[in-house]
DNA sequence: TGCATGGTTGCACTATAGTGCAAGTGTTAT
DNA sequence: ATAACACTTGCACTATAGTGCAACCATGCA
């Protein structure tokens, strides 16, 4: 079910908040779909948290969400051409606190935890771990 | 004064607000200045409105404003480079409603009671006059 | 000086958005 | 079945944002 009438500043909405800005970023950049255990090492934040925030990306159209087992795989929406336009800005923009190459380190260290491609382990960052409850 | 850190996902938090996309969206097609009556000419929204947004968009760096006897001119910020880049992207947005091409309209009909290229005049709807208080 | 006028802002109100906790769903492995 | 785990979500709370009214400031003109 989609919206029929999308919201130009739905867009910008979607990416006014840092921690969905840290989301894009990364995913600009890597190009690559990811699950929400690889985002959470990477952006060292809790997974309810980038769970709703992935949840409002998808909402606004800027990611599309795939199921694969137990995980979930999200990548960025390309379509219609001003996405890509956006994404450029996006790139474009002054990293002013260096948080964005910092997600994009630790980003790369928990790719090569795949195998075949895929992700195999959960959580890797203690702090973040989901309790066993 | 002007603020050491700028945050990427303000300039994003300024435009997604109906409103202020609805000035910046003019001011990208027309490209010249304009003064607040001007605009609540063209978006019929009343002053006290407008220059609240006007202010939030001066304050994330996309507006620039300048006195001129009674009136103030709000022009568009260009830099750095990737203003312009956004403002490509704004323009390529989809005008669902028609509510651009309505505003737009109404602007270049509103530009025509300039003299010299200057506003001669106040708010000229009727609904949105300044009570005289 | 007085007043009309272009524009701004303090205040109160309401709506919305972000967060953490804890409980929940669905899938895989034992 | 049972447990572990990747991910989601209902609830309560807090912070922030948008709005209208009315008062205000600043400029130009009679």
């Amino acid at each position: 079910m989609q919206m029929i009438t999308i919201q130009s500043d739905a867009i910008f909405q979607a990416l006014a908040d840092e921690t969905r800005l840290r989301i894009i970023r990364l995913k600009i950049v890597m190009g690559d779909e990811s699950c929400l255990c690889e985002l959470v090492d990477s952006l060292l934040e809790p997974s309810y948290k980038l769970s709703r925030h992935l949840k409002i990306l998808r909402q606004a159209g800027l990611l599309s969400s795939q199921k694969e087992g137990r995980w979930v795989y999200h990548r960025l929406v390309t379509k219609p051409a001003y996405l890509e336009q956006l994404y450029a800005t996006v790139q474009a923009l002054p990293d002013s606190n260096g948080i964005y190459h910092a997600d994009l380190k630790r980003f790369r260290d928990r790719l090569r935890l795949r195998e075949g491609g895929r992700c195999q382990v959960g959580i890797q960052s203690e702090a973040f771990k989901t309790e066993a409850g």
